[in-house]
DNA sequence: TTAACATCTGAATGATGGTGCAGATATGGA
DNA sequence: TCCATATCTGCACCATCATTCAGATGTTAA
């Protein structure tokens, strides 16, 4: 990667900052991925939906969508993104399906992220507490 | 939360399930305090932005445009968002900007999202290798 | 002051994504 | 076979969001 092709060169780029840091940073498929893992958790319903997982051993959609008061349309459409991306499995019972957790990274991710927000707590609503 | 009120009786809703989950899993403006957090790390741009600033102590807006190959203007929407989310925090020196890490939890729930991305890897490219 | 420059900001745009709706599929019971 | 039901799917709509562009702000040096 060119170092010398933008304008700031006096003050600004920092060579002995960025250098050791032009190999390391995730870059393209790498960092897809990562924010890809993220992108699974970035919504309220899929949040919720694999925190109920995590807490149970396995739950069918209409268990999921009275728990959580979402439609099972929804949590139908939602599972089957988190299914392709091998998040949850599911067990066919006859009319019933069964999902529970494919991956137990996530619910170290989840878990880590739910401590988190429970100690950080009120975001950006208030100002600096 | 009603429990009778939905049309599977018979096979579908397994009381003994969800009856113990109905006060544990998250819900409202938890879950979206969860989600939020991960929306942050949710965008390619914004999780190599973070990760670049937790391999490194500080960066300049410069260093970062330079290092991420993104736009000035990007990066500065960008980190606006993560600044309000307290996420980072700013150094300002003259006309150049410093960003670091404002919170470590970022750097843990990263460290364990880049981790297990790294592990499992080709997310849903190839079939169930 | 003026010029150069690092950063910020608002508006517009193009893309993505969550959900409702209606219909399809599949399974079990009569 | 026919009906009820649990789940799935395609389509459409609406909202959100990442980025670009142009211009604004603030800072340093001459």
């Amino acid at each position: 990667m060119e170092l010398t092709r933008h304008r700031c060169e006096v003050e600004c780029i920092h060579p002995e900052h960025i250098t050791p840091l032009l190999g390391k940073v995730v870059t393209g498929r790498e960092a897809d991925d990562l924010a890809g893992i993220f992108e699974l958790l970035a919504d309220p319903t899929r949040a919720r939906l694999l925190h109920a997982l995590s807490l149970s051993d396995e739950l069918c959609v209409c268990d999921l969508a009275l728990l959580l008061g979402r439609s099972e349309s929804a949590l139908s459409h939602q599972l089957r993104l988190l299914r392709d991306r091998r998040v949850v499995s599911r067990r066919k019972a006859g009319r019933v399906v069964y999902y529970r957790l494919a991956d137990k990274h996530i619910r170290h991710v989840l878990a880590d992220g739910l401590r988190h927000a429970r100690e950080v707590a009120p975001r950006s609503e208030r100002q600096a507490s």
